[in-house]
DNA sequence: TTTATATATCTAGAATAATAGATATGAATT
DNA sequence: AATTCATATCTATTATTCTAGATATATAAA
């Protein structure tokens, strides 16, 4: 069982403080139900592009870009470019340290 | 088992996003080890003084008052008066639950 | 090779959090 | 009842986060 120092903890606790940010977790679980099919690509394999993100959250791309890099530093999501998009899906390894870091150290 | 809604789990993780609150929870998981033992009382069953917790951390007294005040709005800990003290101890039952419902949520 | 599109980064203002000094409260002591 | 002690709350300053508009970059399309 792999855990994270006391450190990362409070930086991805520091991520999770945000509702939005917490949504988007939880909609890359299940990119079907939550989001518009992809046109180049026809599978989530990859995650969600960033605008179908924005759209759903409503906030401006610039916001929506900032949370994904903020995400993005603490591995919770791993980014993969193709093309014009970059697509963003969760870092499941890292979500399930965190949450066993938590049950140890708290 | 019980869950916490979406915007428990946000107010929580703000809480736990401070290195300082996060280790006054581990600090209260293991009183007799961590802290000096109490005069007018000679267990910790209630928990902590806050002029021990403010001690250990070397903020000052005001800072250390607001975060208890933090952690008690959020259920995180619980105060008991014993003449001029506070004692806080956790409340295990919330910190499973935090814990419960980002392993559901997240 | 200009143009359009998607995303990232820069810049800045507003909102919130961190922090401590001063003051208030509540309980014990004198 | 005046004093002391522990903690809480008030007030203010500084630091950080939120958020978006403007701009830059990277890729694709024309």
């Amino acid at each position: 069982m792999l855990y994270l120092c006391p450190m990362d903890i409070v930086e991805i606790s520091k991520v999770l403080s945000n509702e939005t940010r917490v949504n988007i977790l939880k909609w890359l679980k299940d990119p079907e139900s939550n989001f518009p099919p992809h046109q180049d690509i026809d599978h989530f394999d990859d995650g969600v592009c960033v605008g179908f993100i924005q759209d759903k959250t409503g906030l401006s791309q610039s916001t929506i870009s900032t949370y994904l890099t903020a995400m993005q530093n603490v591995d919770l999501v791993i980014p993969t470019r193709h093309g014009k998009w970059t697509y963003y899906r969760r870092n499941e390894k890292v979500i399930e340290t965190y949450i066993n870091s938590l049950s140890k150290e708290l």
